[in-house]
DNA sequence: ATTTTATATGAACGGGCGTTCATTTCAAAG
DNA sequence: CTTTGAAATGAACGCCCGTTCATATAAAAT
């Protein structure tokens, strides 16, 4: 037999995952039941219990693969630079990521409620290594006379909600290209934390000031 | 008998709407059974329809008054002035309005999903009312010459995620009051929309501010 | 050709769901 | 008192839920 076998959140079959990810974002974890993500995949309710133990250990593996993703994506995106570099490499590499992924996304920060205490506080902490990424960013900006910032975690927590929020608008094919939203993200976020030299090159002509 | 007459949307009793509030911010309008709310009020669940017709409509009756309460409270709130004071009170009065009722808040933006379609029509209706507000800001500042913002309706969702996700992590008797989140929130709205001269009185020294 | 193994079925389990409704309770109105 | 009628009950409706399991199928390994 086939049976799952170790401390679970093991390779979840595709089909079954994919399956699950589209459902899970498009209704909510609730309102799908087993039967609805057999369907999806083709197969009886049943066979779904040969990848995954149970449905609450279908939605943590997609989020723990989700956060896991985006960290180790970061990691090799995010390399050296000065704050200011840094930041706009954040800025662009956390838009161009949850864009190309909007329904993992969606499910890792609406779902959250549905995990389990014990699942819930390892996605938590997934989460908060991401946040503390940007944070040192910002600190060692500060640090550097770079960025005026009150409150790193303030800002911090500011800058991802701005940035995330372009999922909840961004339709492919739309008005602005990915890298016209970035640009424009960009310079909010350079804005938010007092880096005006970043935001001077933007200028030139039609306001204010230059540094 | 009492059963509900009109179209609907009516004075849904007021237990029977902090009951089904409290409950649907905590697990989700999927996660709870009409049984559940019924338990919360202390009465079997046949009693809860002498209340509302169904429970989509108990969940739609929640949201439009939180959106029409929000909009009403700022034509209330948000006079006149120019258009950098105008966003000053918009921002702060965001902050504030959301601050004090976080239930709300959260199924309103969590929830819109679980509508149906001509409810969700309906309440996306009253967002765009009051994204209009802060994008009508965002557009005179700018024709002012006041802000630098490439395109106002972006500007204005990433405004409002910003503003919003302070829901996200306050909680109350934390290390900051919110007089003072309100100010450094204000802060960074003005810097991301390039309103320097609002920045400009915060910056005197090498990082804090006084006011 | 036989055994093994992975994959799947489909019926069944106990239980919870939203909603309806005949009936009861009980305070206020007459 | 008696009548009214709003407020609430509690049983019942048909249906869907997550999960289990004995059984079937068929490809791969022997």
């Amino acid at each position: 037999m086939a049976r799952k076998t170790g401390s679970h959140a093991e390779i979840t079959g595709p089909r079954v995952r994919a399956a699950a990810q589209k459902l899970f974002a498009r209704m909510g974890y609730a309102a799908v039941s087993m039967r609805r993500i057999a369907e999806e995949v083709g197969v009886q309710a049943g066979a779904l219990y040969l990848y995954t133990p149970d449905k609450q250990t279908l939605l943590y593996d997609l989020m723990k693969a989700h956060m896991e993703e985006l960290l180790e994506a970061w990691a090799a995106a995010g390399k050296g630079g000065d704050p200011l570099a840094r930041l706009e490499a954040f800025v662009r590499f956390h838009i161009r990521f949850h864009l190309e992924r909007p329904d993992a996304v969606f499910i890792a920060y609406m779902e959250l409620r549905n995990l389990e205490a014990e699942n819930f506080a390892r996605i938590e902490a997934l989460r908060k290594a991401y946040e503390d990424e940007l944070e040192a960013i910002l600190a060692d900006g500060r640090a550097a006379g770079l960025f005026d910032v009150p409150d790193t975690k303030l800002a911090t927590l500011a800058l991802i909600a701005m940035l995330t929020g372009v999922n909840t608008w961004y339709r492919e094919g739309g008005r602005l290209s990915r890298e016209r939203i970035e640009s424009i993200y960009l310079d909010m976020a350079l804005g938010a934390v007092g880096a005006e030299a970043g935001r001077a090159r933007a200028m030139a002509a039609p306001s204010r000031e230059a540094e």
